[in-house]
DNA sequence: GCTGGTTATGGTATCGATTTCATAAAAGAA
DNA sequence: TTCTTTTATGAAATCGATACCATAACCAGC
């Protein structure tokens, strides 16, 4: 096993062109079904693989794609929401023959090296970009080099030139905003994410929508648009149960910043969903496992995942092919975090 | 960018042999200063980048390292764990300069496909395996082709043979076991996954070892050690709770498990830590946003990921190494899911 | 001035597969 | 039977980089 079985040692012991013996390989027509079997006989008896880097050299392509995400510091690595994206695009790349080249890195200049180098250098034949933000260098980095790649969330810039695919957020914001004002709520409060993505911006826009639709009023106090990692949980609870009117449903954009932000309010006396109902973006088990469970906008990780995956293999097999773009449905997940807000209940706690 | 750059237009442009600019490019001391800045001044002048797959095919060694994960309806994938497995991994690839080439299937009949064509196709220089199971085909065959590998977790079988970073789950599970010994529980049960794994066996172990050091007995009505799959919480819950003898703590290897068991203990009736105390494996962020937080044995994750990633790369560096393994520290996490059981307070519930 | 030893660089085979072009053999047409 | 066409296979160039071997240039020592 130590040395390995080439074409050309096939080619030898079959009595045939190295040729002839690659023709065996990818089943081509031109080669008589005897001499197929001869050498596939004989590949058997050395027990020949095909060296794949050999391959790679001449066709010029890898048969791999690169998927960069966020700084490891966001902790989207630790987020369930990014393993499901994960399996889901894993599932497309083993479909289709594809195979994942993963990066990551902790400041966002080795994250860009990275693609510049696996992009230079040909180690994939396209990338997936599973982040969408203001002042990004990979995503006009790609574009400049006319190097294929998907984006997995609307694009800040020509989303008409980039193939992308998302959930329509500003919708499922405005929806979910809806589902807690026919809940009966008006005072709505909303916890969002870093505004330098995309993500963040449209569904704080969503939120913004649905109550204007409803003419509600906005208090600006009710609003917590600020990055996980500067969020404490105890202030911004203090902070919302401090207030005069005090919101009686709270939308946050994160499942994990749900949770803590829970805790704080229960420990505070406020319960859920007595006191405050809550409902939360992206449905995975950290949501279902919550106490109580959490209401959440099921953006289908899993699918968002398999379709970008694989809408970047379309593209790179037909490369000409027209830049659709794909939005995932989403819908609502009712659970026990979010009740009706009956009329005589609207006491101030 | 269509047409690519090769060493060989680098040469020809600098008056230069492509071997000399092979070397530039490794930086040979065989090569005078004055002709490195010519040379580099033409790779700059011409947008010149290596292509790594031609360097791969001279070299035979990719940089890269295989992971094998379990199969993905185990839902490894979804679980933090893997996710900071994932973090540790990647971070000591990076410090090393290797890529990660990640493999994931339905089925272990896919996996192990999916590793052979790996291994022979030589698209990796190393497989690290992020599981140890019985009747599992994927560490036999890297072992019979001589290949390198390093396994997560102890090996099944000549463990002496074979290059693994482990926790000492034995060990971790008696600590844990005690832990709650001391704090007055006798009646412990058990609720552990899958005992195809060897990590659920040796913590399986460490509970009945560390019982028997104390003299407690253990009822078999305590122990369920199914699949995580067919685990049903609600069916757990009830039997626990119908048992005459009921425990008064729990041991779960599976964070998950636990929230999902501890939410249907908690709609019986049986408040935790009040009635049953809980202690969880892996302390992920699970634990930490849990309600009550769970008490965990924490298992370093990211350390396991990053140790085991380092020591394959190590094992490539230097094929002729002494095959050490790695044992990473455990430690207890305290939180609010156990409790003292006082004396007074062991009433039945 | 000649020999021997460095040092810097060039020429070329090589890694393992694919692919184009050429050609021998077989089949079909006249 | 002879010529043309088709089919099956072979020979060799190629992908992009590396590494071995060769050699020119220079310097030192006698």
């Amino acid at each position: 096993m130590n040395v390995s079985v080439t074409i050309k040692d096939v080619a030898k012991k079959a009595n045939v062109a190295p040729s002839t013996v690659s023709r065996v390989i990818s089943d081509s027509p031109r080669i008589s079904e005897k001499t197929k079997r001869k050498v596939r006989k004989v590949m058997d008896e050395l027990g020949y693989h095909l060296n794949y880097n050999g391959r790679v050299l001449v066709s010029q392509s890898t048969q791999t794609i690169g998927i960069v995400t966020k700084v490891s510091s966001d902790h989207f690595f630790e987020n369930p929401f990014f393993s499901e994206l994960l399996r889901g695009i894993s599932d497309a790349c083993h479909e289709r023959d594809y195979s994942m080249y993963l990066t990551t890195g902790n400041t966002e200049e080795a994250i860009f090296q990275e693609v510049v180098k696996m992009v230079q250098g040909k180690r994939v034949d396209g990338v997936l970009v599973l982040y969408s933000r203001e002042d990004d260098r990979v995503v006009p980095f790609l574009r400049e080099s006319s190097f294929p790649f998907v984006v997995l969330g609307k694009p800040v810039d020509r989303p008409g030139e980039t193939m992308y695919v998302d959930n329509d957020n500003v919708q499922a914001s405005k929806e979910v905003t809806r589902y807690l004002i026919e809940l009966g709520h008006e005072r709505i409060g909303y916890v969002g994410g870093n505004s330098q993505f995309e993500v963040a911006r449209d569904r704080l826009e969503g939120y913004r929508a649905a109550m204007k639709d409803h003419s509600l009023p906005i208090d600006e106090e009710w609003l917590k648009n600020v990055p996980a990692e500067k969020q404490d949980p105890d202030q911004v609870a203090e902070q919302l149960l401090g207030l005069e009117k005090k919101p009686t449903a709270l939308i946050f954009t994160d499942e994990y910043n749900a949770l803590t932000v829970m805790r704080s309010l229960s420990r505070r006396g406020a319960s859920i969903p007595e006191q405050i109902s809550i409902a939360a973006f992206n449905n995975t088990v950290v949501s279902r496992l919550a106490d109580p469970p959490l209401t959440t906008v099921d953006t289908q990780a899993i699918q968002l995942g398999h379709e970008s995956a694989s809408s970047l293999i379309d593209l790179l097999k037909r490369p000409d092919m027209v830049k659709k773009s794909m939005i995932i449905p989403t819908r609502i997940i009712e659970r026990d975090s979010s009740r009706r807000l009956e009329p005589e209940s609207r006491v101030e706690i």
